[in-house]
DNA sequence: AGTGCATATGCTGTCAATGGAAAATGAAAG
DNA sequence: CTTTCATTTTCCATTGACAGCATATGCACT
């Protein structure tokens, strides 16, 4: 991955908010909707842009499509979020978002949502 | 300094040579434009972007002006400067820019040139 | 086939970034 | 004060990214 392609492509909040998440697993579309309250049409074309420079992989799963990071993770992709988390927790809501994240995971369980299996595959 | 700005600055190849040899020191305008063999115009401008994001700062010497990263270092740019010259030093000639920068530096020593003073400031 | 939900695409206008050519500034030297 | 060298600015045309809206596809259930 070329390394301007990777920078363009951090020029988003909404897309390293949606790196951030995928770090710690993978997630459907609804929910990375849920938690970075944006809109939906939106948030398809910011992951289609990173499937296609070879970030994101997607899978289906009946209805839902999984997204999750690519096995090959790039050296910048990690250096930057974890930087990112320590230096400008103020400026971008990643803190937030993993707390979103988990109380949709409960939330789900509970209710065994069929959107669940999505996370958990 | 926000860090979307940064990205948008690590955007382009030159801007990142540019960095790179700044991190080790000023130089001037006509020494970049040497090492870079890129047009002077050209760096001129992006010189003066990273001067109003606040990243470099500049300072008159004689008929010359001398650039150097600006006193708070930015995480995010010396993290990424490490990272890029780790893992991509095929991509981006930072090992060829900082060779040249030492010959020039070699070069002025023995001519004593007028310049050479920009660089030892 | 027909409906509903989840996800994706196409189109269009707008705005920022970039490059090239020409002109302008600032400092030193004749 | 004119010339020269180093650097900067301005103007203009082009390109690229992005938002918004409407529309389309894919899958499951009946």
């Amino acid at each position: 991955m070329e390394p301007i392609q990777v920078y363009k492509c951090f020029c988003d909040v909404q897309r390293l908010r949606i790196l951030n998440l995928l770090k710690d697993g993978p997630l459907c579309v609804c929910h990375l909707v849920e938690i970075l309250g944006a809109d939906q049409v939106k948030i398809c074309k910011q992951l289609r842009y990173m499937k296609e420079l070879g970030m994101l992989e997607d899978a289906r799963v009946a209805q839902w499509k999984v997204y999750r990071l690519a096995n090959a993770t790039d050296p910048l992709l990690e250096e930057n979020l974890k930087c990112l988390q320590d230096c400008y927790s103020e400026v971008i809501t990643f803190k937030e978002d993993t707390q979103k994240r988990s109380a949709i995971a409960l939330r789900m369980q509970k209710e065994n949502a069929a959107c669940a299996q999505a996370i958990n595959s």
